[in-house]
DNA sequence: GCTATATTTAGATAATTAGCTAAATATCTA
DNA sequence: TAGATATTTAGCTAATTATCTAAATATAGC
């Protein structure tokens, strides 16, 4: 929720390289992890701190959990950046 | 100087308030170190893991070392986040 | 050269965290 | 209901890191 939390999440590799999976559309964790040469237990480790910090959402549907990007928290990530570009 | 580092630099809150300090300008390192109840210590560690992530410069002048922002690196970071509101 | 001031470096410690394995939970299908 | 699949949770460990104190380095002025 907060900015601290989300600067963390971001602060991972795996985890900026989840999210960049998630680019081309709604993956499920067994999708994402496939990706990865760690365990399914560590990438739904990695996914929890992405939701935490509202980066992603999650959506239930049978057995399969997907996970999409949230782009709200981007906005305020990239206001903040912006803060230092602007002059005054 | 990599993206890692970048993001490894930023997810800490003390060094996000450095940043924020340096918005209004050049300070020295016991400026800076005014506004945060740590040691100089503390604050220099600080100061050298944002100078090794390129997101602000040192100068040395007589007894005093002044640090201000680099802002070419937070083009780079506002490239990223910009990459995930672009759709395709 | 001596002393005071500014800052960093070194070494230690406590807290955090990324990763693992194993167990738990949930869903589907036979 | 039993077994298979998908995912998470719990508990552990090794590595990282934020912080401190003490010592080191550099500069200025007497």
């Amino acid at each position: 929720m907060s900015f601290q939390q989300t600067f963390k999440a971001l602060s991972d590799p795996t985890r900026r390289e989840i999210l960049d999976l998630l680019k081309s559309g709604k993956k499920s964790a067994g999708e994402i992890g496939e990706h990865f040469q760690m365990t399914g237990a560590t990438i739904s480790h990695h996914l929890s701190i992405l939701k935490q910090a509202n980066l992603i959402t999650d959506e239930k549907s049978g057995k399969y959990i997907f996970y999409e990007l949230n782009l709200t928290v981007f906005e305020e990530i990239l206001s903040w950046i912006q803060s230092f570009q602007k002059e005054g």
